[in-house]
DNA sequence: AAAATACTTTACGTTTACGTAAACTTTATC
DNA sequence: GATAAAGTTTACGTAAACGTAAAGTATTTT
């Protein structure tokens, strides 16, 4: 399975390069669900997954609250429950969708910069032949020293 | 060039469904740049495919200041100064790394995807399975109907 | 001319996702 | 046994990205 291990906060904070702040404010949002030793946390290698999910979801853009309804979903998902099955199918059916359109943007985005690359390029070779062309008549230049 | 023309702001807010609101925030924050005609603005095409870039951008996952930054840097970059074009270019590579992660991103989240639904249709046939036979076991069949 | 339509500015309100500080308890270290 | 280190709760603060009136101007339609 996993590595099933347990985890501190400042463990997991450390890990993921996030603050302890975040991760218990994660917790309060209902999307990590520590346990308790005393009163400190006790995270589980499932909530170790999810933090790298919560995480992953805000790189692609995806709130909090997107995230937990995910979640949600798929414990009850679990639970085996027909309607809830088919809920979940027809979710992840909209969030392929999400993800293409963000494929697209992602690929436009790279063909623009690409032209812009090129512009710049261009533009910069440009400013480099002029000052070639200004050193070549500006500073005398030894016309040829070191020949035998 | 482009489609030479000016646009009012509920054109524009309509073209690409955001409110009259958001685009003149937009303009607030330096985003988009309007002339006027009394007090009214009016939009160019520039600011029409900044604002689509920017609408883009916020699908990406990029926040209008990030946006805007990038605008600034290639007016800059457009007067020609070395300086700006190196910047340019080393504001590109730093994006590009960005955008490579979010392919990963979205990769990797399209594979849990695949997984996750692969479960759920193979709960369902499980339900449906057991469904079959209950009925079978419940509401004796008629044995054959319909035979010569 | 009255009313509807489209635009404007000003300004306070709201949600999200934390930051930051204060005051306190528990555990580890010297 | 003092002190530092890591944890806790409570609570106020903040930046981003608008929403939502309120109150006024300008133009167009009836």
């Amino acid at each position: 399975m996993d590595i099933k291990k347990t985890y501190s906060i400042s463990e997991l904070a450390k890990e993921f390069d996030v603050t302890t702040r975040s991760v218990r404010f994660y917790e309060d949002q209902g999307l990590l669900h520590p346990t308790r030793r005393g009163q400190t946390r006790i995270f589980s290698s499932k909530d170790r997954v999810r933090l790298k999910l919560i995480l992953r979801g805000k790189r692609m853009g995806f709130s909090l609250a997107e995230t937990k309804e995910l979640f949600d979903l798929w414990d009850e998902t679990l639970s085996g429950n027909e309607k809830q099955l088919l809920l979940m199918l027809d979710t992840l059916a909209r969030k392929r969708a999400q993800l293409e359109q963000q494929k697209n943007d992602i690929a436009q985005a790279e063909m623009e910069m690409d032209t812009a690359e090129a512009r710049c390029r261009e533009a910069l070779a440009d400013l480099q032949a002029r000052k070639r062309k200004q050193t070549k008549a500006t500073t005398k230049e030894p016309e040829s020293i070191d020949q035998k």
